[in-house]
DNA sequence: CTGAAAGCGCTAACAT
DNA sequence: ATGTTAGCGCTTTCAG
């Protein structure tokens, strides 16, 4: 079986106390460096390394932090959480990944369970499916810290970090209006996500800047926010079917590839162009071309922690509150 | 502050001892119906929740599971990890992740990290970096269970899952030669990775019974995995640049992509013909295309899983272990 | 059927 | 400078 060593076999080895040990370990000023020197190697010797649960138990926190997004394999979330890990590891905390994949279900289930294994912070990003909140606003209320990022809910009141997504989506409508489309459709995720509605507005400000009306059966969600297929191909196809649109402008990741595959597989010569958000790195090897809108994932995830890890180890309460919002690119491509 | 009820709260507001509530609330037999249900009704009530980490001190293990991988942006590792995942929930274990990015120092700090953690068993598929393997070597000692899976460590005796690499990697060589290639380049992962040798054995094999000469010139490998994309650049452009090959077979997800973004910038028009592994999603709207190995991540995530928490269970020290072998399959592309 | 007490590994008053 | 002790939250003998 598994058995570190403890304190305590080496308190009982060097025929001292466990606290002379531990405080010898953490170098405590008040031990002589002999007593010192003797305890350090016979640790080093033995690999000794404290027990990390006993520590969490006695101090009544982990110091791991918990994240919870739709899926690792997203790339946003992906570079998200690289950001988070910069920080974190350098802060000396560890992070706990979970995946909702969208499922309103599986987020709950996660968040308890990540509150269960004690963690002293959440990173959030809702799922698509969410639409009630009292499994978060419960534990924000007993003194969890929360941050929210990209998919941030309101209502609550906490530090939250997003991209510009008003100005991303108008830039990318402009754009397309620019290369001469006048029936632009929208492909949007879920109607709940914060970012839904930022996006949209943007979408259409750019519409009404350029005296195009907003039409709303050029408008689709995706609730499940494609993680099902078949209500991507079902919304594009919806829109391509007749009296198609000249582009489509894609509100997130995986709606993006869904939309360019529905495309492959039902309009292959249509010359309808696409630009959607997307921080895929494949970006420029696909086929219909994408026009995308890049998020600044990595920094996102480094505010994002920053800021939980500020309201962690804050001595007082937090009462003020930051909304932070970061500029996308737009990366036009394509004919 | 976030402070959660305890047994000894719930004790003192019932009149009761602590191990009374203990045994009510996990149902034990020697506990009157009454006194059980109000226990659980007031813990309800309370919305008490065990504390994990005085559990995970008391009995000796964490019930979670760390899992090292290069990168979960890599959509091989993100299915693996979904069945990862999905065993570990399943029977009651926590999924840790780290990411190496493949490099050796990153293994190091991350398997310590983890093994810190109390975590009771490791997952581990090798950093494309790594050579000296004592930091794993040196925890499966003291019992620490560890299950490989994709880029397995041959010579620790342990249970282990990977794809049928030979078999897969042959078949994509087969397939070019069949397509007509007779010059097929083979762009390898780092050479000391268990997949490399596997896979550049089926490729040789391949050409060996279409009696195509094996040429060390047309072999490259990438030290970092193409974590440097630099690398896979350089790698690519040496074959193109005089006597260009007419196919590449190239072994792994990362190197795929970055050898189609290679050949698009500066071999447009060439025609040669590329099959790789890949678990990418968005394979068939890549251009050029790739004809691709899709390996059965999921499974293989599930299997490790399985594998690990039967060591972890085990009542008796295990002498006798497995490697299993799941098949792949190919997926033709292209013209 | 219920309670008292010890112990998991570690730290921190509080002695000495 | 070092030791003793209590306690973090929970389970589990051992008594009653």
């Amino acid at each position: 079986m598994f058995k570190p060593t403890t304190i305590k076999d080496i308190a009982k080895a060097l025929n001292l106390s466990t606290s002379t040990v531990s405080r010898a370990l953490r170098g405590g000023y008040e031990i002589s460096e002999e007593t010192k020197k003797i305890v350090l190697d016979y640790a080093e010797k033995v690999n000794f390394k404290r027990n990390p649960i006993a520590l969490s138990l006695k101090e009544r926190r982990s110091y791991s932090i918990g994240v919870i997004v739709c899926e690792v394999a997203n790339q946003f979330f992906s570079q998200a959480i690289d950001g988070i890990e910069s920080v974190a590891y350098s802060k000396g905390y560890h992070v706990i990944i979970s995946q909702t994949h969208d499922s309103y279900d599986r987020e709950v289930i996660n968040v308890e369970h990540l509150a269960n294994r004690s963690i002293d912070g959440l990173l959030v990003s809702l799922s698509a499916e969410t639409k009630d909140y009292s499994h978060l606003e419960k534990l924000h209320e007993q003194g969890l810290p929360i941050v929210f990022f990209d998919r941030v809910l309101n209502s609550m009141n906490t530090h939250k970090v997003s991209s510009n997504n008003v100005k991303g989506a108008f830039e990318a409508t402009e754009f397309l209006i620019k290369k001469g489309c006048k029936r632009i459709a929208h492909l949007a995720n879920a109607s709940q996500l914060s970012i839904t509605a930022e996006r949209q507005k943007g979408y259409e400000e750019a519409l009404k800047k350029h005296n195009i009306p907003v039409d709303d059966k050029l408008i689709k969600y995706c609730k499940h926010g494609g993680r099902d297929k078949m209500e991507v191909e079902i919304a594009v196809r919806e829109f391509i079917d007749h009296d198609p649109p000249d582009a489509i402008f894609v509100a997130s990741d995986r709606l993006s590839t869904g939309c360019l595959s529905t495309l492959k597989k039902y309009a292959t010569n249509s010359n309808i162009l696409v630009a959607g958000f997307s921080n895929s790195e494949l970006v420029e090897l696909l086929n219909p071309s994408l026009s995308y809108i890049r998020q600044p994932a990595f920094e996102m995830g480094k505010k994002a922690t920053e800021m939980l890890i500020n309201i962690i180890e804050s001595k007082y309460p937090i009462e003020e509150f930051e909304s932070i919002m970061l500029d996308t690119t737009l990366h036009p491509n394509g004919a």
